[in-house]
RNA sequence: GCGGGUGUGGCGGAAUUGGCAGACGCGCAGGAUUUAGGUUCCUGUGUCCUCGGACGUGAGGGUUCAAGUCCCUCCACCCGCACCA
């Protein structure tokens, strides 16, 4: 029988024999008139469509599979849709080097992509399909774009942002990565240009603040990350006179407390303020001279904390405002211009930062903390609480009764108060490249930015037919002169488009709205719908995106809020990050010599020998080595399941009832757990418990009740089902072996009897001194007195004792029996 | 430097509230079937052992009748942030 049952569960036969079968009974269709089973949104993140799928994305879309495939079997109308994130740089750039259009290269890819999805059998609804660089998606960025405008949320300013040389463009912070950029690994530097930015700063708090929504539902990590990079802290602003200057400069301090250990003032080096302070003194050309040397720096060298501290000094002297003192004002590049107002006042004794500049140029360093050793000797500055000194009317308090009372004395004297910063800054928005969003702004010389005006809406991409792509600082779309050049849409005079494209974040940042109704033209998305499906019941994507995109699309959400378009404030209610596939430890690339070709492995183990893999090689959140892993034995596993279905010999219906009731437990129990492990990702754990079905089924066809007994067609079909949502092709083919008409994914999870999850007998253990000596078979429901008994008479406990005496019995029944001898 | 996480057989990994460590699989070994085997099926597989047992979840200590799980100290690796005042 081995031979003929080899050549038939024939994976390339399975596929090709299902998929059409699958496109024409569409069953994950969520978009039916009068589909009543209750709604829940299961959302992969969509793919970038450079070349063909990759491994990675056969693991993260198997894994989302799971998700949405058990929530249909437990009967809902499940939303799982899938998308291309189509436009931006790689596609661009690639584009550049073949000589071809970014369009047609890019819609090239997401055909391909597209075939290799729907081969890949996840349950998306390809009725709500969407490519963010079709025209009838871009148009509602730039709609977007116009009410955040209207709300003086998107907005136009001059300051010195991160360029990649490389690139050719403007990144956002979360852009640069160790001071390289993110895309291309090439150090970032400096540039002073106007740009456009939305103000995400404005919702800092909330972002912060509503991450309580999400506690226990997003992974702990992501929001630690979140809340690190929104970074608020809470202190003063403090304002110090300058000699010689009309208005005040406002320092900001986290330890208002310390203000009596100030001994000097620093500006950041590339501040306008620190060139106003420096202008016309004795400083002006050191000054000069340095500002040249910061702004050659790179990025990299910068974010170099080992360095050592450079600076000028101004030449003038600021006030302390508590105690009249007259403190050196210094310029150094240790205080960055963009946090706080940019200028600091500088307590040595208690800042490790002020106190190696204190050293690096002998400024005294006084002590108004009493934290242990002198920082002037040891040269460890002391942040630790303690009774304040050399501070007046602060002296004896400790550090938070001190910071109340500053606050007071300030707040008296005008010259302070309480302040919060953020390590966030602006999203800057603006790409000087061809292949994005176009900003719907034209500027005219008379009347300024005039936005375009909604009817005129999408600013479509000109053709790139004669442009020259090639990256050079400036946007590529200037250079198409008849797009650009156009009438002011308010005097009618003549004007210009605005040349950039937008970040290609700003089109991730509400995708999940557009697919509830990716083809509605009167609007970015149903509002009627979003109540409906959103929010997102279950996000699946990389943590790769733990910042940029999550915090993006949040405050998104937020806006479209307070734009009475949305009726919540978060829109993922639960995130699951998967990991990575990696090789011999590494991540997979071509110039390692690494890489995995997941269309090799398809060919050779099939779709769902290769998705089993991916799902069963551990927990979804680590990585997957694809060189400890078997997609050999997975293809092998099931293989043995599909033959079960062909064993089974009643007919479909058969009354499982009257089946053998050992197997129909084993049955139960394994349909519970997976179902538990589903819920929980324990994505693996549910493939043990179904090859464990597995086992038992082949066990009683074998050696038990014979393949005839109703309770073993009970187990295939329940295989079947749980193998649905892992390993779609094989469920299929099971499923119709076993006499069923397709679908088995709408087959419904199978009923769990409670009864028959219920032990006859339970394995009880019985410890002498916490070391097993017996095994007792006992009924679940055996009483403490009863089981203690048993323990004590056994003859192995009897023996283990060795006639000590017994000084306690911890009794646990069922399951448990510890034994203390004297 | 700061913050977070992870350490379990040869390998990937299991293990409600502390209650049989190693589920399930890979690999390996042996056997059966086979002309053949990159097939299928069965059996075995943490370590040591005087075959009664002893030891065993990164190391050391502690709490407990009982610790992979809780507490303390340390080590290793991984990730995030990195002059944010």
């Amino acid at each position: 029988m081995a031979d003929e049952d080899i050549e038939t569960y024939d994976v390339e036969a399975i596929q090709s024999r299902w998929l059409p079968i699958w496109d024409d009974l569409a069953p994950f269709r969520s978009g039916v008139p009068g589909d009543e089973r209750p709604t829940k949104y299961v959302l992969d993140m969509f793919p970038y469509p450079s070349g063909d799928l990759h491994m990675g994305h056969a693991e993260a879309y198997a894994l989302g599979d799971v998700i949405a495939r058990y929530w249909v079997q437990q009967g809902f109308n499940v939303l799982h849709p899938i998308g291309w994130d189509a436009f931006g740089l790689p596609a661009e750039n690639a584009a550049i080097r073949n000589g071809e259009d970014p369009r047609a290269w890019t819609y090239a890819n997401i055909e391909q992509q597209k075939a290799s999805m729907r081969r890949y059998a996840c349950s998306f609804d390809w009725d709500r399909v969407l490519n963010t660089c079709d025209p009838e998606y871009y148009h509602w960025n730039q709609w977007l774009f116009l009410q955040m405008f209207q709300r003086g949320l998107a907005y136009r300013k001059a300051s010195n942002v991160n360029w990649c040389p490389n690139c050719q463009t403007v990144l956002a912070n979360e852009q640069v990565v160790a001071g390289e950029c993110e895309r291309c690994d090439t150090p970032v530097t400096k540039k002073k240009l106007t740009q456009w930015y939305f103000k995400i700063t404005d919702y800092a708090d909330r972002l912060l603040d509503d991450m309580t929504q999400l506690e226990d539902a997003w992974p702990e990590k992501v929001l630690l990350m979140q809340r690190n990079w929104i970074g608020r802290s809470t202190g003063a602003e403090v304002q110090f006179v300058i000699e010689g200057r009309d208005d005040p400069v406002t320092v900001y301090t986290t330890r208002p407390d310390t203000l009596y250990g100030a001994t000097f003032f620093v500006v950041a080096a590339d501040s306008d303020l620190a060139a106003e302070l420096a202008a016309g003194t004795p400083a002006e050309a050191e000054f000069t001279e340095y500002l040249e040397q910061v702004k050659r720096t790179s990025e990299m060298d910068r974010l170099n904390s080992e360095r050592d501290k450079t600076g000028v000094f101004l030449q003038r002297y600021a006030i302390n405002p508590v105690n009249g003192e007259r403190i050196p004002v210094w310029a150094s590049d240790y205080v960055l211009a963009d946090y706080g107002t940019g200028a600091i006042m500088a307590v040595p004794a208690h800042d490790q930062r002020d106190l190696d500049f204190a050293r690096a140029f002998d400024l005294p360093v006084r002590v108004v903390v009493e934290a242990g050793e002198d920082p002037a000797v040891t040269g460890v500055a002391t942040a630790d609480d303690g009774p304040h000194v050399n501070s007046g009317p602060l002296d004896g308090l400790d550090k938070a009764a001190a910071i109340e009372r500053i606050l007071e004395v300030l707040a008296e004297r005008g010259t302070g108060t309480v302040a919060v910063n953020y390590r966030l800054r602006d999203w800057l928005i603006s790409r000087q490249r061809f292949w994005g969003t176009p900003i719907p702004i034209v500027h005219c010389d008379i009347c300024g930015e005039v936005p375009v005006p909604m009817e005129q809406l999408p600013v479509t991409l000109p053709s790139a037919e004669g442009l020259d792509l090639k990256p050079k600082g400036t946007s590529p779309l200037g250079a198409a002169t008849e797009w650009a050049n156009v009438v002011c849409p308010k005097c009618g005079g003549p004007a210009t488009r605005d040349a950039d494209t937008m970040d290609t974040f700003v089109d991730s940042s509400w995708y999940y709205l557009r697919y509830l109704d990716p083809h509605l033209d009167t609007a970015p998305f149903d509002v009627d719908q979003a109540k409906r499906w959103m929010p997102v019941d279950q996000y699946v994507g990389g943590v790769t995106h733990a910042i940029l995109h999550l915090l993006y699309s949040r405050f998104f959400t937020k806006v479209l809020y307070d734009l009475g378009m949305v009726d919540f404030t978060e829109p993922f209610t639960r995130l699951l990050n998967q990991g990575m596939v990696v090789m011999n430890g590494s991540a997979m690339s071509k110039s390692r010599g690494n890489l995995v070709r997941l269309s090799d492995e398809l060919a050779e183990h099939g779709v769902d020998a290769i998705r089993l893999t991916m799902v069963f090689a551990g927990p979804p959140e680590d990585d997957v080595d694809w060189a400890d892993v078997s997609p050999a034995g997975a293809k092998k596993f099931l293989a043995r399941a599909w033959r079960l279905a062909g064993d089974v010999t009643s007919e479909p219906g058969a009354d499982s009832a009257v089946g053998d009731v050992g197997l129909r437990k084993v049955t139960h129990k394994a349909v519970h757990e997976a179902g538990l492990a589903v819920e929980s990702y324990r994505f693996n754990v549910a493939v043990a418990k179904t090859m464990e079905l597995v086992n038992a089924s082949r066990k009683a066809i074998d050696s038990g009740c014979g393949p005839a007994d109703p309770a073993v067609r009970e187990a295939a079909e329940a295989v079947a089902i749980m193998l649905s949502l892992v390993a779609p092709y094989t469920a299929e083919d099971m499923w119709a072996r076993l006499g069923h008409e397709p679908c088995v994914a709408l087959a419904g999870w199978p009923q769990v009897d409670p009864e028959l999850l219920v032990e006859d007998s339970v394995t009880c253990v019985i410890q002498v001194a916490g070391k097993v000596r017996e095994r007792l078979e006992v009924s679940p429901g055996i009483a403490e007195d009863e089981l203690r008994e048993l323990a004590l008479t056994a003859p192995a406990v009897i023996k283990a004792l060795d006639g000590a005496g017994v000084r306690t019995v911890i009794v646990r029944a069922p399951k448990l029996v510890n034994i203390v001898p004297a």
